[in-house]
DNA sequence: GACAGGCCATTGGTGACACCAATGACTTGC
DNA sequence: GCAAGTCATTGGTGTCACCAATGGCCTGTC
């Protein structure tokens, strides 16, 4: 506690205190009060007041204090945001919204890597394949979790686009949450072992189409698997 | 720029140098020489270190100093990250890389704006859509682009998902971006006055299918035009 | 030559200060 | 009684001086 977290503990206290509406939008703070509250010194507060403006949670003016800001300019893009998101009460909505994105970028990013992966990052990506199926089959959940969010952060990485790879973080996030929150199965269903398998096979290949196919049916069942509409 | 703006300004001079390329990564910084090179106090210059740590850009550490990171640890889906880039040498691959998360993310939330648009929205979408086709004859490029913009941020924000609502700036600087680039046609093509009516008309009817396949058609175009791969 | 220990540059954190802009109450005038 | 202008108060903005902690680097010893 004493040496590289003064200021993330209390941005970490102030931003999920936030995203979780604990406190509501338009609540005025003063930097005295976050100070006092957290037992810190105004500068640090001025500091931590300045990350939060940064992250879009709340906008400083003079005179009137610092307000806190809706969620409409959050920047629910950062990670940070999302990981206090996830930890909050608004987990599920966070869950689904996150589904929705690997949903929309995934597939094109493993086109991607069919295209610009290096022949190390093909070798890998068949060798996670393989070894998560022989895990898959034997049950061992958390092994299985670190293979699965490897893959995943694999193609992601190196599908040429570093948009898609700084998400690579956060579908880590979901992929663990789901299995911690018991939303997966018990034991991987064969069909998920196989599409992993052909995700690996087809960026292998260097044959987009069919990465991006394979990888959309990954997220797709994923996806209705999470939310009935 | 002159009230509200001392350290704005140096995150933002700070920032461009950064993801410019102008300073290397590695390259070792002090708060001391920031405060001089701005000519701004020790305090100030902390706080758009922490700003830049924040983005990624920069990693604090004692004794040795502020260093640069690379970039593969930025947070290149903050709006201020993407901006400094679209500003400096990097905004050819900005603009690609951007593209292809439109490419993305936009059929998707299409569909979703079919599902959750309200009323109002669907009915400003159509109306925007025939002011489209009106401009576009006309070949008014600015008010044209005006309109386009706020279609496409109309169709994010309303998706019912906010991670696709947040890219609703980033969009709206790409868009902008292109036509004042000058990749755009004199006057819109008219498929694309077509494949935009349709998106409206299909957000409006509900029809997340239809909605998805227009919005694909739009970015598949503006793809292919952009990235001769 | 390797390891241990100490030096010291540089960030981390605090407190106090002057400054200024916005606010809202207060005053003034009609 | 109400409207408009005035002004003290409040709280962020920026600066400064100071001390604590830490970790890289140098030195010295075995």
């Amino acid at each position: 506690m004493s040496s590289p977290a003064l200021h993330s503990a209390v941005l970490d206290a102030l931003g999920r205190s936030i995203t979780s509406g604990d406190v509501a939008p338009g609540t005025p703070l003063t930097l005295e009060a976050i100070g006092a509250e957290h037992g810190v010194s105004r500068t640090v507060a001025r500091e931590v007041m300045r990350l939060l403006e940064g992250l879009g949670l709340v906008r400083s003016r003079r005179r009137v204090g610092i307000v806190v800001l809706p969620m409409e300019s959050w920047n629910v893009l950062d990670p940070r945001v999302i990981r206090w998101r996830l930890e909050g009460p608004g987990r599920d909505r966070q869950l689904r919204t996150l589904t929705e994105l690997r949903h929309a970028v995934e597939p094109l990013a493993a086109a991607g890597a069919a295209r610009h992966a290096s022949p190390e990052t093909r070798d890998e990506l068949v060798d996670l394949a393989t070894k998560m199926r022989v895990l898959g089959e034997h049950g061992d959940l958390t092994e299985f979790l670190a293979l699965d969010i490897r893959m995943h952060e694999l193609v992601l990485r190196s599908s040429g686009n570093e948009l898609f790879g700084a998400l690579a973080g956060v579908v880590a996030a979901v992929l663990s949450g789901r299995t911690h929150l018991g939303l997966m199965p018990a034991s991987p269903v064969p069909e998920a072992l196989d599409q992993h398998e052909e995700v690996a096979r087809a960026v292998a290949a260097g044959d987009p189409a069919a990465a991006e196919a394979a990888m959309a049916a990954i997220v797709g069942e994923v996806r209705r698997a999470l939310t009935e509409d």
